[in-house]
DNA sequence: AATTGCATAACTGTATACAATTGCTTTTAG
DNA sequence: CTAAAAGCAATTGTATACAGTTATGCAATT
């Protein structure tokens, strides 16, 4: 997600990490792709200053690969990777989900109960973009209510990760909306319940279960490119 | 040709990025405290460019906080993060012993036998320093023995972090290492009985216990330098 | 004395120049 | 003809120069 260009200004730097990461996320940057430091600077018509920062950045979220001799290279995708990525998600995702639950103010369960309906709404329509962005939106407002800067922080670098995956699953898989729909309904009431228990036992099973629907395609994707 | 060496050779910049934030870990740079560029570079006798690049590197591991004007300071340390880093600790370090319970060798589990004793032994010597020391080797094993590589640079991260607030706590609390030793004990037993529920328990109770013997003498501090 | 405005200093951001390393091609010894 | 080596090209690492921004101190004004 992009900060808001109007609240604070952002250095060549910033913009440039913004960019190319979207271009890895977007698949326009292949992995393993290996990547030169002047021919983005070209590309880009600024210097390598800035590109050399943007790509360290991408390089600390593991975005990018640094090889023994120095060079950069997009990293690889594999499922042990996305395996990992779920893995560790499900943790921090009940984590923050059970703070939230104890923490949200009756204002935040209104905002929720609102993005849950969106999220429904979105599947009943067909709409699987709608859901998977409503989705994160969700997700998003229950790292805000936890406060958890350190979860929130390591979430937001996995779900950067976690995005080039999602563009391979396939574009209509209104079951696995569907699915997903039930599962934040479900969600919402254990957090509107105050059960943070529950609350933390449904995310992480969420988490899971988005991981297997995706897995599959992935595992198909993978082959056929290798 | 030497192989070896070249693969082992650290740029200036890497160099940096491990003198400053040792530094920082040591709080020879101090909580707060404002960063200059320029005077570090002086001080180094090198120029600014690897010190900005190891900077930033420290700017995502969250060891150094740049404020809205673009300048920088040692981040702050409270209660709040402390106890942010230990959950966050205790369900990676819980995972990464799960997966080591089930994919360790024979081989593995003698290695981790051994640690155990080691820390036993520095325990029952009243040698505190040893039981952290040895404590740590044990846990970077089990990172090694899971192969998860996300969760493993996760905490190697988050326990850079860790070792700010360790410096704080009493150089000779020997209950509490007496304790940590029998925590060691048993969770070697669960993971040499591949147990990996138990396993995964006891490491997150071992984290959680950890914090809690931290946690006031880190308030003391806070309390006392603000 | 407090506040505003301006000049200047201090600092960060970016560009460019240069050094060091790596990869590649060609040459040359066997 | 092969393989080591020399030389050159491409690329990254570091230093320096310059531009832009922010902080600071001082003077003027009220």
């Amino acid at each position: 997600m992009r900060p808001s260009l109007s609240s604070q200004r952002l250095s060549t730097k910033d913009l440039v990490y913004f960019e190319i990461k979207q271009k890895i996320i977007e698949g326009l940057l292949k992995p393993n792709q290996s990547i030169n430091e002047e021919s983005l600077a070209s590309e880009l018509d600024i210097s390598r200053t800035p590109i050399r920062e943007a790509l360290q950045r991408l390089e600390m979220q593991e975005l990018v690969i640094r090889l023994p001799n120095g060079r950069l290279k997009v990293a690889p995708i594999s499922i042990q990777e996305v395996e990992e990525l779920f893995n560790v998600r499900s943790l921090l995702e009940g984590l923050v989900t059970r703070e939230a639950t104890i923490q949200a103010t009756d204002k935040d369960m209104e905002k929720l109960k609102q993005y849950t309906q969106l999220i429904v709404d979105a599947s009943e329509a067909d709409q699987r973009v709608d859901v998977v962005n409503f989705g994160s939106e969700f997700h998003n407002y229950l790292y805000q209510i936890s406060r958890n800067q350190t979860a929130t922080k390591i979430l937001n670098q996995l779900n950067d990760r976690v995005s080039r995956y999602r563009r391979l699953a396939p574009t209509k898989d209104n079951k696995r909306s569907q699915q997903a729909a039930e599962e934040h309904k479900k969600l919402f009431e254990a957090i509107a319940n105050r059960n943070h228990d529950q609350a933390e036992k449904l995310m992480r099973e969420h988490i899971h279960n988005s991981l297997n629907a995706a897995k599959s395609s992935i595992a198909l994707h993978l082959h056929n490119n290798e």
